[in-house]
DNA sequence: GCCGTTTTCGGCCCGACTGTTTTCAGTCG
């Protein structure tokens, strides 16, 4: 098997944790993390790129050095220098570095004079009192250590975004209301709508002298403060997830939004641009001297650097700021861009809803189609329709459709693909359909190659209409399944078929890198929201997000159709 | 270790909060 881009940014960031803890040139640590983020990020195998002799440096932040060792990677499946380094600075610190509170230099102070090489260790220094004794550290060192290790054994990890939108609703509108309170807005990750999120960033603006801190710790749902200061304040909520909140003069509620959304990345490239241009850019603003020159809004930021506002899903210095530049940002995909939803249950297999009660849901949403895609035989967990119950409902979706009077009930099926890779249902069946919507249930195991050749020969079928949650993930529970993605979006793109962008914020499959594929690959896209109820006929907005992290334009987007020529398009 | 409409050498983002320090280091975002 090939070695993943992920495994190369592990190795990477893992190196850099140990050379930064062994106090090396604090510049080759950011190299080598800048690396393990780049890679990280790729959208094809770098292992791909290794194979075809593709010229590594291209990619920014990677040199000759790192080329060569991604292309030692990849070839021998070890990092020679890593284990060099383990050698006498051992790779756990690594993850000691992980709990809040630690970082390199108290890592190193652990290190060396308890031999503490893991959080096991720790706990037991803790224990012991042994830790409080080192100079840099004290009883409330120990204490908060001790409470950063329970908290990162109940690691909630990361929120899914639309979880965090629930707490981030009623957070943002109690501050709100809080005395003083100008304006809230979230940032960070949420605001870049990543997929899953850390922890929530607000902003908030406020008349002078307004104890906005105070509202903020009151808030129902709060259960420890962590930190409290003038402007800037942390607490874990109940729920486990940490809140950061920022408070900010309106003078500076631009360059605050900007500073706070992130990422990281982005904002360094950002600086750096500003610096070359003798300017200064902080949370407060941007300054020539001591002279402000923008901040209010964040439009004023970016043309203080000569770049159009650059949407916050792109910011993650992957080609944005250079697009910007040139004036070739995309126009991103919006929710209202969507004419329709493509994939959706009902009673019939493991939805909640009837026909007549998604289709009028769909109607009240505005949809101008909606396709009834139950489940295949196959997916016998969710009672799947056999040829004749798929026969049935068809009668039925044309009965219903006929009560309709402004949108268009589409009859199709979500198609389990077989291990090789035939379809559940005969094509004479199929063949009654406006569209299937294809997908893997079972066998998410098989090897890349067999798993990509199982696709392709599914998508062989010119009733395979639209590839489903192409990935198989679940965040957080389910590895993606193996698959060459690149083949699989050059065959489809020969095919004509189109490959999905399920909106279940668990899914997002195809995710935001695979979108960025999708897009230099030319493939087309549907969102869907594969449905199970009614209410999740709202869940389109998360596909849109993700795509949008994707570069997506909304011409790629085959439910953007009107429902003549979306009817055209499905026809392969 | 990377990178260059200032540079192939000499730079590399910046501020807030905490605790232990008595003037600042460490961590975080």
């Amino acid at each position: 098997m090939s070695v993943q881009n992920a495994e190369i940014a592990r190795l990477f960031a893992r190196l850099a944790d140990l050379l930064e803890i062994e106090q090396q040139n604090p510049f080759r640590v950011r190299a080598y993390r800048n690396a393990a983020r780049v890679i990280g990020g790729l959208s094809h195998p770098v292992a791909d790129r290794v194979a075809t002799g593709e010229d590594l440096t291209d990619l920014p932040g990677i040199g000759e050095d790192l080329a060569d060792r991604i292309i030692g990677i990849v070839k021998t499946g070890r990092f020679p220098l890593l284990e060099e380094v383990e050698r006498r600075t051992p790779g756990t610190l690594s993850d000691l570095m992980k709990v809040p509170g630690l970082g390199p230099a108290r890592v190193r102070t652990l290190y060396r004079e308890l031999g503490i090489t893991g959080p096991e260790d720790l706990e037991r220094a803790l224990r012991t009192g042994a830790v409080r004794e080192l100079s840099g550290f004290g009883e409330k060192t120990e204490a908060a250590l001790r409470s950063a290790l329970a908290r990162t054994r109940a690691a909630s990890e990361r929120t899914l975004l639309a979880e965090a939108e629930t707490l981030a609703r009623p957070l943002s509108e109690w501050l709100g209301g809080c005395e003083g309170v100008l304006e809230v807005a979230v940032a960070g990750s949420f605001r870049r709508r990543r997929e899953t999120v850390g922890d929530l960033d607000i902003l908030v603006t406020c008349r002078r002298g307004a104890s906005v801190m105070d509202c903020f710790t009151a808030w129902e749902d709060v259960g420890e403060v962590i930190s409290r200061g003038r402007t800037r304040s942390t607490v874990m909520l109940r729920s486990g997830t940490q809140v950061d909140l920022r408070v900010v003069p309106q003078i500076s509620y631009g360059a605050a939004l900007q500073y706070f959304t992130g990422s990281r990345a982005h904002n360094i490239h950002v600086r750096r641009i500003a610096g070359q241009r003798k300017l200064k850019i902080n949370e407060y603003g941007v300054f020539r001297g001591r002279r402000r020159v923008a901040g209010r809004n964040e439009e004023e930021v970016y043309a203080a650097l000569d770049l159009p506002w650059i949407p916050p899903e792109l910011r993650e210095d992957a080609g944005e700021i250079e697009a910007a530049a040139r004036g070739a940002l995309p126009r991103l995909i919006e929710p209202s861009d969507l004419r329709g939803d493509l994939h959706c249950h009902t009673r019939a297999t493991d939805g909640q809803q009837s026909i007549g009660e998604m289709a009028r849901a769909a109607a009240d949403r505005g949809h101008e189609y909606l396709a009834i895609t139950d489940h295949s035989r196959r997916v016998s967990m969710a009672h799947g329709l056999d040829a004749d119950a798929l026969l049935a409902e068809i009668d039925e979706i044309d009965r219903i459709a006929e009560t309709l009077p402004d949108m268009r009930l589409l009859k199709g099926i979500e198609l389990d693909i077989l291990e090789d890779g035939s379809l559940d249902l005969p094509d004479r069946v199929l063949d009654r359909l406006d569209l299937t919507v294809c997908a893997v249930h079972y066998g998410l195991g098989l090897s890349r190659r067999r798993q990509t050749e199982r696709i392709l020969r599914a998508m062989d079928n010119p009733r395979c209409t639209i590839l489903a949650h192409p990935r198989g993930r679940l965040i957080g529970e389910r590895e993606p399944c193996e698959l060459d993605m690149e083949r699989i979006m050059r065959g489809a793109r020969e095919r004509g078929c189109i490959l999905e962008v399920n909106a279940q914020p668990r899914r997002l499959d195809l995710s935001d890198s695979d979108c960025r594929m999708a897009c230099e690959l030319d493939v087309a896209l549907a969102i869907n929201t594969d449905a199970h109820s009614a209410a999740q006929l709202d869940l389109l907005r998360f596909g849109v997000d993700q795509a949008r992290r994707g570069w997506v334009e909304p011409g790629r987007v085959i439910n953007t159709l009107p429902l003549g020529e979306l009817l055209a398009r499905l026809r392969r």
